[in-house]
DNA sequence: CATGTCAATTTACACCGTGTCAAGCAAAGG
DNA sequence: CCTTTGCTTGACACGGTGTAAATTGACATG
């Protein structure tokens, strides 16, 4: 065991959550975070083989302490699919600012680095899963438009939460978070939803 | 003059492009280009000072080629704001596709290197002066939603018209252009529509 | 014909970031 | 005590971008 009580690779995770938090997602190279963490560049690489394995070690550890499940579960136990559609873009949509920073160094990555490309493809079955959970729900209603086939709607859903959108409106649009959250779900509710809902 | 009829500078720019095209946008190097058009990786910064340039020249040459010019055209002198809508993503909507390959590289680039920052927020910008027409026509009419400002309107129009929606639809969930052109132009008149039309 | 210029060539190198390797050091624990 | 564990330092290979210098070959103009 180490001296200091806190071991050591989750100082590394710290560190790297740390930097890519507070802005450039990218251009955080693998000697600043071992430089944040208090160690040696390649005391890193005996923790984590690579950079995109730590990277993606770095969002479990993230979900694991914000409990991005706990924030989910108001979204599979709402009453209906129309609420339950709130509940997911309200838990989602906020819960993107929080990994951002890490999302976008993974994102840059995935271009490059196979590795990056499946652990980010994990990554947004995840997400996918939650929105097919909350068509289905919309279907079993009755309440899904009828112009959508399920798999559309998912797909629409989906887009509309992903990162990417998020970054457009938030980013490069200014918007602040709120109007966000509201012109998502307002989105989604009028292509989703059947007219006479 | 070089002997040879087309210049070296073309054949750089033709090289670059196809090679963009075809697939991968980024893992293309200075040097394919370079072996693609025939002469050496050196000489390519005879003519480009960086990769950054190249790449925006080369959305320039296709752009000069591929006349976007008077693809938009249709778009401008539509009756009101409601066809100027349809005849705008129409017209960029099946453009991105041709360009997507180029445009993958310098997004890519866009995290790293701040010449293709600007460079992308330069096109973008010209992307953006559509949208705000097309949005100033639809409040001229009197048909733009009531629930939008006409800023948030051109942020929504300009969101739905970016190529990573375009990416997101068409390359992760596989949608055909057809239905890509005809979802995105469904959502963008429910949401920036007045009730009334 | 000689000269100068220009485009392109070859070779070489600097820089940066990732990832690997080897040798050594300090402390914990049998 | 000696071994193991965790980390250190230092060095290096690789791949990609960008720079620099010396050279060749074609052409135009004196």
């Amino acid at each position: 065991m180490s001296s200091d009580g806190i071991d050591t690779r989750s100082k590394i995770l710290d560190a790297a959550w740390k930097l890519l938090e507070e802005g450039k997602g990218n251009g955080v190279r693998m000697s600043d975070i071992a430089k944040a963490a208090g160690i040696s560049r390649q005391a890193v690489y005996l923790h984590f083989p690579s950079r995109a394995e730590l990277l993606t070690e770095t969002t479990r550890h993230i979900d694991r302490t914000k409990n991005i499940e706990a924030r989910l579960l108001p979204s599979r136990t709402a009453r209906n699919g129309r609420e339950r559609i709130n509940a997911f873009v309200e838990a989602w949509g906020n819960y993107i600012p929080e990994i951002y920073g890490v999302v976008q160094a993974i994102l840059a990555m995935k271009d490059t680095d196979p590795e990056a490309a499946t652990a980010w493809a994990d990554r947004m079955r995840a997400l996918r899963e939650g929105c097919e959970s909350a068509i289905r729900d919309l279907k079993r209603d009755g309440t899904l438009t009828p112009s959508l086939t399920e798999k559309e709607a998912v797909d629409m859903l989906w887009t509309l939460l992903s990162v990417r959108t998020w970054e457009h409106l938030r980013i490069d649009c200014g918007w602040p978070q709120k109007r966000y959250i509201a012109e998502i779900l307002s989105i989604a509710r009028k292509t989703l939803l059947a007219r006479w809902t």
